[in-house]
DNA sequence: ATACATTTGTGCTAAATAACATGGTTTTAT
DNA sequence: ATAAAACCATGTTATTTAGCACAAATGTAT
């Protein structure tokens, strides 16, 4: 846990969402109570039922929200590219976690105790909003994703999935291949099935010519078909 | 549509959660700027792609927000009752819609222009809180809700929603008696199942005492067992 | 390099749930 | 009061999906 090695300039960098809407005394206030921290593959960033106590905003990599459900079954709620922030609504609605969140790959990550965020945000209403948004878009993401992973079958909940990972983490120069290689089994988890029927629904898909694989790679050949496929469920 | 026939002290009394946290001036400023609006029983309060504009304060009365999925099933996303507030989050994310409202039963609900809101917040930031742990709370369970919808099976999906609805409306005077009468179809929509499973799960757990029913009137018995089936699943 | 663990792929079976059909009952509208 | 509509109940069948077993491939540690 490096403290404080970055100058000013490189924090507004990696937080500009946050560090924008501060005065110049806020931002030093910032600066002198943020710290560094990585996270190896797979590893753990906090478990369900832990008390929430920093903001992280994530710098580099890639990180999955999740719960384990009935029968040791987990599912992915959301995922996490860098500068997008999480960690944070748990202590805002006074709850321990209810989720888990681990790392995908490697990743870096900014902390900042939620207490300095607190006294931020009783003098600076921009900060405020901020939040505001991104728990609104969030919860709007949440409710479309109860609906798709009850009512859509299993081939609508799979290309669901791919085109979610696309919108979250883009693609490849190629502009077709995931910049994401997730294990079948994480990939069952974000779909809402068993890790059989991803890896069978994947085949399929592939067969039929709308996605190509190559081990952990996917790409997208045929994306209109993929967004026809998750619509009618 | 009446406007501004209430008393400011009426109108703290309707919306004491907003009201409280505000100056002598901004509620001068909301009093001049709320309307009064009533609903019928099943009448459609917003629907799914239309503009947000008013944050929603139900008065009186109980409401549905819900998600019409895939193949005309439609989704109870979550509930409200009097004195909490729905509309806006859509407006905070700069959305449409993406789901509809409709009331379960005749509603009052107290309307404020998102743009009033807007203003206030700008100069308010314990009302911005106020929001910022509004939402929090609802994402911790929309989260929670598509685990429990995805994974369990059906007799622990209707027991989850049978003490939803308890934690959500309360019980009559017997403390046993659920305060809301919903159709199976609509207890169906809320537990992720057919109408013919509902009724089906229903007449089982009355048959194992778990529960009474009386036509639409449902009285919890065994509220232990009813939390032990919604967990294991 | 070799053994060991993990991941991926495939077929088969069983369980859960939706879909459909039909009839009775209650509510609503005229 | 009566007809029509909506709702509730139950049985049967078909579909979807989970669960399991096992083999092949890949990755990992010594």
């Amino acid at each position: 846990m490096a403290k404080n090695e970055n100058t000013n300039v490189e924090i507004g960098a990696y937080i500009p969402d946050i560090w924008m809407s501060l005065t110049a005394q806020q931002k030093e206030f910032l600066a002198q109570n943020y710290t560094i921290h990585k996270y190896k593959k797979n590893e753990t960033i906090y478990c369900e039922g832990e008390k929430p106590t920093h903001l992280i905003c994530l710098l580099n990599g890639k990180v999955k929200i999740y719960k384990e459900g009935v029968g040791g079954r987990s599912q992915i709620i959301r995922v996490i590219k860098n500068n997008e922030y999480f960690g944070y609504r748990a202590f805002f609605a006074n709850e321990d976690f209810v989720t888990a969140a681990a790392a995908f790959e490697p990743c870096t990550a900014c902390l900042i105790p939620m207490t300095v965020i607190l006294d931020l945000l009783k003098e600076n209403n921009e900060l405020a909003m901020f939040f505001i948004r991104q728990l609104s878009k969030d919860l709007g993401v949440s409710d479309e994703r109860t609906v798709n992973l009850t009512q859509k079958h299993i081939r609508g909940r799979l290309a669901e999935s791919l085109l979610f990972l696309k919108d979250a983490y883009g693609l490849e120069e190629d502009e077709s291949t995931l910049s994401i290689y997730l294990s079948r089994e994480d990939l069952a988890n974000l779909s809402n099935m068993t890790t059989s029927n991803a890896i069978r629904t994947l085949s399929n898909f592939a067969a039929e010519k709308i996605i190509a694989i190559d081990g952990r790679k996917i790409k997208l050949i045929d994306i209109d078909k993929l967004r026809k496929i998750s619509k009618i469920g």
